[in-house]
RNA sequence: GGUCGCGUAGCUCAGCUGGAUAGAGCAUCUGCCUUCUAAGCAGACGGUCAUAGGUUCGAAUCCUAUCGCGAUCACCA
């Protein structure tokens, strides 16, 4: 396909120059609308101030020449300015033998160009959720859409594992916990130190009542809570590493990390390398220095470091506190060059929500003012929030939907919805559960994903989980009905026809055809534009070609054996691209269903 | 208030590097299972593409302004 439109756009310009010697540096070819005849469209409106001549004339005079110059053109026809241009089915059908040919047809052999993605990232106080399912579900899209695309990538996390947050997890832990453990209890140890964060809060509003109630007023109430002032001491006991707080860290981050990894293992994401804020907390010091001798930063009286981004439109942002210690933006800034250092890439990929806008925008630009020459590679993957039908997703307020628990709904949803549907029978224990798993991973998925990334949106759990229309599932099952038909293909003798040339395309069938040459250019733009969306819109389509031609065209049943062969070559090929494409999207694709 | 993002059918979303009559899915209604999986297909209904200007042969798409929604502008992360 990309070698005829180059073709065709050469022969385009040639004859732009012989007709009216009008020379352009490209022409541009767009696929023929479908309410029209024709599969490559010429517009011809540019070129009338050089033909002198009306759109039509125009159009007819291109359309004739190139139909005489170009073999793959079997007709033409123009309406208004528009030269429609009809590829003959020889080419079609040979566009799909080739497709059939290559193994995993779309994905480009590996390159020199290196990317890292970060994504995740979650606090070690609470468990994950609807959010972080969002950041989970793209940044590994992203990362597997890059790689198709051929790019190296290596996929990273940081944890910010330190802080007076999990020291109140501590505190409440200590306090309240009476020695419990993930283990007995049967929780997940996210959850369980994500209980004492809950918990901590609680006894902290209760002092700050307390107090208020005493007398107290209500900052000072909120600032000397017993409480809070435990779980200040405790940070800077941490801090000065005393052992025994050093060492109730280790431990409930451990099983903060053991419940993170059951969670990343159930979404399917995983991570080339960690990086803990534990250790990189202090990295931006030394960076501090540097800004300084290159006159990037300034010092105040104070002590403390600024930056001065006011000509760049934005803020004067503060990286070192007068007391020395760094702050958000000095330890990113440290962690990026770090990151560099450790893996040589060319580019990195931050996964986090949109309203780090600003801080990303001023990251980038400080790290390019330090001269680091691959600032210029960093790019912010902004995503927008997830809302509920209820309102707004709020951590703080009880209504956060736990990833956890939504996965469970999702695939209980789906075992109730196959098993209503009977189609599940004859299955192995085994093969129901593993099944139930694929198809409600995939309707949460592909219902996250298939929204373009930066846009906020709605998340209706009633909906995400209806196998109709524009789901995972619909695409899930279109691929299944496939791999059966094939399975059935094989059973017929049609060794001897496979190779006999079959010319005589259905109009359902040639769309099919167009439609998966485009796959590997769909892929390089979902990549360029960092967008599974792109690629979860053009599954979705493909599915609909295909479903329109199986109710149109009986696959299996037809005089000219060579027609049968063609067919099931075709539908192979479908089901390999749904299968490529959803694996860019994490989601799997059942034999069966 | 400054900055950034978003605004397309009742709802959820495509389309946005300018091109033909603005597309899907859901919902509602009508058809299609005696042989390839009906989680499917075909059709109907549904739009001042927030508004107003501008650029252009041509604007949902680019520019400007206005309105609405959201985020952000900490010696928090």
């Amino acid at each position: 396909m990309t070698e005829l439109k180059s073709k065709l756009e050469a022969k385009a310009m040639e004859a732009l120059k012989n007709l009216y010697s009008l020379d352009v540096d490209a022409v541009e070819l767009q696929p023929t609308r479908k309410d029209f005849e024709g599969d490559i469209t010429i517009v011809v409106f540019p070129y009338l101030r050089a033909s002198r001549k009306g759109p039509e004339q125009t159009a007819e005079e291109l359309g004739k020449l190139l139909a005489d110059s170009v073999e793959e053109i079997s007709a033409y026809n123009v309406v208004k300015g528009f030269l429609n241009l009809s590829i003959s089915n020889g080419y079609w059908a040979n566009s799909l033998n080739e497709i059939s040919s290559v193994e995993n047809f779309g994905i480009a052999p590996q390159g020199d160009n290196s990317m890292m993605v970060e994504y995740s990232s979650p606090n070690t106080n609470k468990p994950l959720h609807l959010g972080h399912i969002r950041n989970n579900l793209l940044g590994y899209s992203v990362s597997e859409i890059l790689k198709a695309a051929g790019n190296k990538v290596t996929k990273v996390q940081i944890i910010n594992d330190r802080g007076i947050h999990i020291c109140k997890s501590m505190v409440a832990w200590q306090k309240f916990g009476n020695g419990e453990t993930p283990d007995p209890t049967g929780m997940k140890g996210d959850k369980l130190v994500g209980k004492y964060y809950v918990e901590f809060d609680k006894h902290y509003k209760k002092e700050i009542e307390q107090q208020i109630a005493s007398g107290a007023d209500e900052k000072t109430a909120k600032e000397q809570a017993p409480i809070l002032v435990e779980a200040r001491e405790m940070l800077q006991k941490w801090e000065q590493g005393d052992t025994e707080v050093v060492k109730l860290w280790e431990t409930m981050n451990g099983w903060v990390y053991k419940g993170f990894e059951e969670t990343y293992t159930r979404l399917g994401v995983d991570f080339d390398k960690y990086y803990y804020e534990s250790d990189t907390y202090l990295l931006g010091k030394r960076v501090v220095e540097e800004g300084l001798e290159k006159d990037v930063f300034v010092k105040d009286p104070d002590g403390s470091v600024w930056i001065d981004l006011t000509e760049d439109g934005m803020d004067r942002k503060i990286l070192l506190r007068s007391d020395g210690t760094s702050v958000y933006m000095t330890q990113d800034i440290g962690t990026a060059i770090q990151r560099f250092e450790d893996f040589s890439v060319n580019g990195m990929i931050y996964t986090v929500g949109n309203e780090q806008d600003y801080h990303f925008k001023v990251l980038f630009l400080i790290l390019d003012k330090l001269g680091y020459s691959w600032a210029k590679n960093l790019f912010h993957l902004s995503y927008g929030m997830v809302d509920l039908p209820t309102g707004k997703m709020k951590s703080r307020e009880g209504t956060v939907v736990d990833a956890d628990d939504l996965m469970d709904e999702v695939i209980q949803k789906a075992k109730e919805i196959c098993e209503e549907q009977g189609k599940t029978d004859g299955m192995s224990e085994t093969e129901k559960e593993s099944l139930y798993q694929l198809v409600g991973m995939g309707a949460l998925k592909y219902y996250i994903l298939h929204v373009d990334p930066k846009k906020r949106m709605l998340y209706n759990p009633e909906e995400s989980v209806q196998f109709h229309g524009n789901t995972g599932p619909f695409i899930q099952y279109t691929h299944a009905r496939i791999r059966s038909l094939i399975a059935r293909g094989k059973e017929l003798d049609l060794e001897n026809s496979v190779g006999e040339c079959y010319n005589n395309l259905e109009p359902s069938e040639k769309e099919i055809v167009k439609w998966l040459v485009q796959f590997p250019e769909i892929i390089k733009e979902a990549a360029s534009d960092y967008s599974p969306a792109t690629v979860a819109n053009y599954c979705f389509e493909l599915a609909k070609l295909y479903n329109a031609f199986y109710q149109n065209v009986k696959v299996l049943q037809d005089d000219d054996k060579s027609a049968i062969a063609f067919r099931l070559k075709l539908s192979a090929s479908v089901a390999g691209v749904i299968k490529t494409g959803m694996r860019l999207l994490g989601i799997d694709v059942p034999e069966r269903m």
